[in-house]
DNA sequence: ATAGGGTTAG
């Protein structure tokens, strides 16, 4: 509506234009009262233009109503006290507050703002509903006998200005100036209570209450609006006990009863309550269904929910109702019957950017996210509605995780353009987005410029330095969420975000890459102080943690001590044991699994490799060859793989080569070419093995292990040309051997050894240590094997750089900085070479410590002088 | 006086 200026024709009375613009746009021009003649104010006409215009207001005509009004002073009539009451009235129904101004302007000149309370208080409204805070003080300074309804707006207006403290202060005024409050009076207050802090707002709150049992208040929208205060400030059980105590229930008690238990994620009650509802023959309505579906959804009670649906069809049409319409779509979308909620976005007449939105969020949280994105693009370009930052919520993530969407950084870039770059939501999303894609400086900025950080901001930077591989810094990032924690007011409950189980979930896979025991153990202690150990996922990520860090025991026993247990517990399980080469053990804990709980396809990943490292062939085959038939997993490309290396490992590389051969044509077969490529390495067949490489390269040139692979298979069998052809060819090609890294946790960090690195402080000590030590290795029989040296150099050479090895370096620090009889825990991210692990063997024996190296694949135990694996790896 | 759709995880 565009705005114009309204000058007072009354001002100067003989001035007789009157330059009102006419673009005002009416549904209908105003009709001049039925006389020709201009009326005057003492004209019996008009009063029948007043008239016209409390009626126009009445049935709710209120452009027409403002039409009079203007008419009504372009003929130079004077409003009275009727006049403005009913022409603000019509200005607040339709927000224009230019109007309203220009309104309030003539009342001043008029003297109605001192004079009449009926037009002040009327003022004072309009300003609530469409003004500002400044607009409403001052109004109400002005009235100088002020009633009961002038209090009461007053109060109104600062509660929809959400002023809710100075709303509180003007209560008690209110009472000093001895005017009492009412029913209406206390509905301001027990919602200016339920926007307080917790504390404060309950303390309050109980005053009202009584205030309105002092009064005997039986109002029912009192009571109601108490119940809604209660429950909003977590005091639910005060909330039913008003409900259940009250007399005078209404629909809306019922409704806010329902909504409040859905509101505070107790949906079982919600669900007991709408039940009861029914059984008393109460008639639900539009708002008890969008109240009662979000309890269905969380529940996953899609029955329930299709009967909800049902009846909203057959009564009064409620679907056409947009919240219910949504609460639909949600509900559908969280029982995973994405089909159904599109079904039922499609029949809407009607989208409203809520059905849109709901939708979006069902198909990103339901991982469709190519779905998500062509539903977004739909809706800008067909529905006429424009995005908000909900629906940007849902269509960032769909934007990360869709392969098929490149320009992940536009998506930035329309955040910005659209002014959603202040949304907490929205900025949580972009931390992802950009951690995903490799930039987590740039989540970090805005991560570090966010007003507000909740448990969300937090664990979505947590999780982009985990996916970056930057595990220190999660490390890290977890230590000052705590301590932010700890110095934290603890008044201020709204704004805390301890670390919650997704945290820990989030962290400990950090700890486990990181083999940081410590960390992983005092994350162990946070979780049982504040009872998040019981949480299954947490449950499974500390079994995997322990079991990372070479502590199988301990796995076990958290494990054992879980309260329940879903399929990836059991599979964090197999894959323990797997790496700790116990196959034997995962297989009879598998027996156990399947009397419970189906297996999945990870399931028989974990267990072909626990097989595999434990030389079980033939019960890994038995396994592969019933897993369809008798547990219903079909067998995938991965499971291929896994079997090829089962066989290979075994030095059956004759049956691995078939199995490949053997493949359903769908699969693709890089892994399990992979596969046989490490088992003929690890056997010494070079036929085998350059046809395995032939493969791979043909597709993955640029992977740097297939070459090392084939070189080193070369070497071996002492093909020394064709091991350096394979090296230069890999050089040619600009591909580069991911260098080799070890690292171990000592005194609450992490200390990190590259091969041949010098750069670590002790290294000078190191080196020394080291080179000492292979003098007594070689007095035990040690005797260095050179064979995985790629470089062609002297055998001098080719021993001093096996001690640069990046496994060495850690041990020996290890050995030096950690008091005697600690186990020492190395983790490395390449398999672990043949020399090392003999040399290894031989350190254990002599320096007589136990020493546990992770590699990618599997545990290797030294003691005195063995290794767990017995050397089958 | 009552009602909605959103971000993080294995």
């Amino acid at each position: 509506m565009s705005a114009f200026t309204l000058s007072l024709p009354f001002q100067t009375p003989h001035q007789q234009q009157n330059p009102i613009n006419k673009n005002h746009s009416f549904r209908s021009p105003p009709k001049p009262p039925s006389s020709n003649q201009k009326p005057t104010s003492d004209s019996p006409s008009y009063s029948s233009w007043i008239e016209q215009l409390r009626s126009h207001t009445r049935s709710g005509n209120f452009h027409e109503a403002i039409s009079v009004y203007i008419d009504m002073t372009t003929a130079g009539l004077r409003p009275n006290n009727f006049a403005f009451p009913a022409v603000l009235k019509a200005v607040t129904e339709i927000q224009d507050f230019n109007l309203g101004e220009q309104v309030h302007g003539v009342v001043v000149k008029l003297g109605y703002d001192a004079s009449s309370v009926t037009v002040a208080n009327t003022l004072l409204n309009m300003y609530g509903k469409c003004g500002g805070l400044n607009d409403v003080l001052k109004v109400f300074d002005k009235i100088t006998e002020r009633d009961k309804v002038s209090w009461n707006t007053f109060i109104a207006s600062l509660c929809r200005l959400e002023e809710w403290e100075l709303a509180l202060d003007m209560f008690r005024r209110m009472q000093f100036d001895k005017v009492e409050p009412n029913s209406f009076t206390l509905v301001s207050m027990s919602l200016a209570c339920s926007n307080l802090e917790n504390r404060h707002g309950v303390m309050l709150g109980k005053q009202v209450h009584a205030y309105s049992l002092k009064i005997g208040d039986t109002m029912s929208f009192t009571n109601n609006s108490l119940m809604s205060m209660y429950a909003k400030l977590g005091r639910i059980q005060d909330s039913v006990s008003l409900f259940e105590m009250f007399p005078g229930k209404n629909i809306i008690s019922w409704n806010t009863m329902i909504s409040s238990l859905s509101q505070q994620d107790l949906f079982q009650e919600a669900m007991a309550v709408f039940k009861l509802m029914i059984l008393e023959e109460m008639k639900p309505d539009g708002v008890t269904i969008s109240s009662v579906l979000p309890a269905c959804s969380h529940l996953e009670l899609l029955h329930h929910g299709k009967q909800i649906h049902a009846y909203a069809i057959r009564n009064n049409n409620l679907i056409e109702n947009s919240y219910v319409s949504s609460a639909l779509i949600d509900m559908y979308c969280n029982c995973r019957e994405i089909t159904i909620a599109r079904k039922v976005f499609d029949r809407l007449v009607n989208r409203s950017l809520a059905n849109w939105n709901a939708m979006l969020a069902g198909y990103t949280q339901n991982g469709f996210y190519d779905s998500a994105l062509v539903l977004f693009f739909k809706m800008m370009e067909f529905s006429g509605l424009s995005a908000n930052p909900t629906t940007m919520a849902s269509v960032i993530p769909a934007s990360v995780h869709c392969e098929s969407f490149h320009d992940k950084e536009g998506m930035h870039g329309f955040i910005v353009k659209m002014g959603f770059s202040k949304d907490g939501y929205v900025q949580n999303a972009l931390i992802d987005l950009y951690s995903r894609i490799g930039k987590i400086n740039i989540s970090r900025n805005i991560f570090d410029r966010l007003e507000i950080k909740d448990t969300v901001s937090w664990n979505t930077m947590i999780t982009g330095y985990v996916v970056c591989g930057f595990h220190e810094h999660a490390l890290d990032l977890l230590h000052k969420m705590n301590q932010r924690d700890e110095t934290h007011d603890q008044n201020l409950e709204k704004v805390t975000c301890k670390p919650n189980s997704i945290t820990l979930m989030t962290v400990l896979p950090g700890c486990a890459a990181l083999a940081a025991l410590a960390k992983g153990k005092e994350i162990h202690s946070y979780a049982i102080r504040n009872l998040l150990a019981t949480d299954v996922a947490v449950g499974s990520a500390l079994t995997d943690m322990y079991a990372k860090c070479g502590c199988l025991n301990f796995a076990r026993k958290v494990f054992d001590e879980m309260p329940v247990r879903n399929v990836i517990t059991w599979n964090v399980m197999f894959m323990a044991y797997g790496m700790h080469g116990k196959g034997d053990v995962a297989m009879s804990l598998f027996n156990r699994m399947v009397a419970e709980i189906n297996p999945n396809e990870v399931s028989f990943i974990s267990l072909f490799a626990a097989c595999s490292h434990s030389g079980m062939v033939d019960e890994g085959l038995e396994l592969f060859h019933k897993m369809k038939d008798k547990y219903g997993v079909d067998p995938t490309e991965d499971h291929y793989g896994c079997v090829v290396d089962l066989l290979g490992r075994a030095g059956r590389l004759a049956e691995a080569h078939e199995l490949i051969t053997k493949m359903p044509p769908r699969f693709k077969k890089l892994g399990a070419w992979s596969s046989l490529l490490g088992a003929c390495w690890i056997h010494q067949n070079v036929d085998l093995g350059e046809i395995a490489a032939r493969n791979l390269l043909e597709f993955e040139s640029d992977v740097a292990s297939h070459y090392v692979l084939l070189s080193n298979i070369y070497s071996a069998a002492g093909f020394w040309k064709k091991a350096t052809e394979v090296r230069k060819t890999m050089i040619k090609n600009g591909v580069k051997k991911e260098p080799g890294c070890s690292w171990i946790e000592f005194d609450d960090e992490v200390h990190k050894f590259m091969a041949g690195d010098f750069s670590h402080p002790q290294s000078e000590k190191i080196h020394g240590f080291l080179e000492k030590l292979l003098e007594r290795l070689k007095q035990e029989g040690y005797v260095p094997d050179t064979s995985c040296v790629l470089h062609d150099v002297n055998e001098d050479e080719k021993e001093s750089l096996l001690c640069g090895h990046s496994e060495r370096l850690a041990i020996a620090f290890g050995l030096i900085n950690m008091p005697p009889g600690v186990t020492i825990r190395v983790a490395k991210n390449l398999r672990v070479c043949n020399d090392c692990h003999s040399a290894i063997k031989f350190i254990s024996k002599v320096v007589g410590r136990e020493i546990v190296v992770r590699d990618v694949r599997r545990f290797h135990c030294f003691k005195d002088g063995n290794c767990s694996c017995g050397d089958y790896w």
